[in-house]
DNA sequence: CATCAGGGCCCTG
DNA sequence: CAGGGCCCTGAT
């Protein structure tokens, strides 16, 4: 275990998120597999993240209700930070967790509708979001791949141990992502010794994307879903599933939805059709189904089942999707 | 003990 | 455009 860096400065700031605002669903996601840089408790989470190449801790804290939000954020650093830099960060974060954004059409629009009415109803406000960079969300869709949960764990923790920066702050100790140049500069025989696997050379690749410039998430923000699906395959190691959460969780396109996994296609199919999860509906017919349902938020809509979903489960309530879990 | 698929993706034919 | 191969692990 290395040594944490203690991070001595602290700043705070409030941010009032736009209304309706659901403070521990938006911060927190039970589907989402635990991983060292970050950590939750009711009205809390902390997060560490890499800005501008310096490393720093946040804690996020609810001190406001569902109709008038307000969030009070303490950003902590090993140094003194400028004004402007905390501006930066602070509208950075703002992008990330989708504090400004406007869900009052999508409720008036799907209030009625006979399962999402009520689901909507009891998560008023909830937004999907991205909590670190693209970059760090490459890194995770990667280790996802093709791999049961624990693994997966596993393979995140050993690349924070091994590049990653271990941060002390507000009581908590947590691991920093590392920069897209200490992978780009590692050969690829000494990722595959952290057992990562065929994915070594993805890693790598995406990392080296990053390092040239060949990929800028800023650049990638102002483009339209087709343009940013086409860049981002351009990436070796990621395809239509990865490009599927990215365009959602990273950059918050509300309907786009080309791709279902095997085991969504399972999911999807027992809670909006009820079918028995081992004969689900085709995809295609599944993709066709959301469009005329939920179309304009297909993503969003089918996300806010799944969030109800795996809340439901985190309270043991839903025996059948443990199958599908595999860990 | 051996086999196999897993919260994909690349490459080949 | 379908299908084999890829690293490793735990379930069977």
């Amino acid at each position: 275990m290395k040594t944490p860096v203690e991070l001595g400065f602290k700043f705070e700031r409030t941010i009032k998120p736009t209304a309706p605002f659901n403070f521990d669903a938006t911060f927190y996601k039970p589907g989402h597999f635990p991983s060292g840089d970050n950590d939750w408790s009711p009205g809390v989470r902390w997060q560490t993240t890499l800005w501008k190449g310096v490393p720093l801790g946040l804690v996020f804290e609810n001190h406001g209700s569902i109709a008038s939000p307000l969030i009070q954020i303490s950003i902590f650093a090993d140094r003194d930070l400028e004004n402007s830099f905390m501006e930066s960060i602070l509208e950075e974060l703002k992008y990330r967790y989708n504090l400004q954004m406007d869900l009052s059409e999508f409720n008036s629009k799907f209030q009625d509708d006979p399962q999402l009415g009520s689901i909507i109803q009891k998560w008023l406000g909830m937004r999907p979001m991205n909590y670190g960079s693209l970059y760090e969300y490459l890194m995770i869709a990667i280790v996802l791949q093709n791999a049961t949960v624990r693994r997966s764990v596993n393979m995140l923790q050993a690349l924070f141990e091994n590049y990653g920066s271990l941060l002390a702050f507000d009581d908590k100790v947590l691991y920093c992502c590392w920069q897209p140049q200490s992978i780009h500069n590692t050969p690829e025989q000494d990722l595959r010794n952290l057992k990562v696997g065929y994915r070594a050379k993805s890693l790598k690749r995406v990392s080296e994307a990053f390092v040239s410039k060949e990929i800028d998430e800023f650049v990638l923000r102002e483009k339209n879903p087709e343009d940013q699906r086409t860049e981002l395959l351009r990436l070796y190691g990621v395809g239509p599933a990865s490009v599927g959460y990215i365009l959602f969780d990273v950059f918050h396109q509300m309907d786009y939805l080309a791709y279902i996994s095997p085991w969504e296609q399972k999911i999807y199919s027992k809670l909006f059709l009820e079918t028995e999860i081992d004969s689900p509906f085709s995809t295609d017919y599944l993709i066709k189904y959301f469009t005329e349902r939920f179309c304009g938020y297909r993503m969003l809509a089918v996300n806010y089942f799944w969030e109800d979903l795996f809340w439901k489960r985190k309270q043991g309530q839903v025996d059948w999707l443990e199958k599908l879990i595999r860990l």
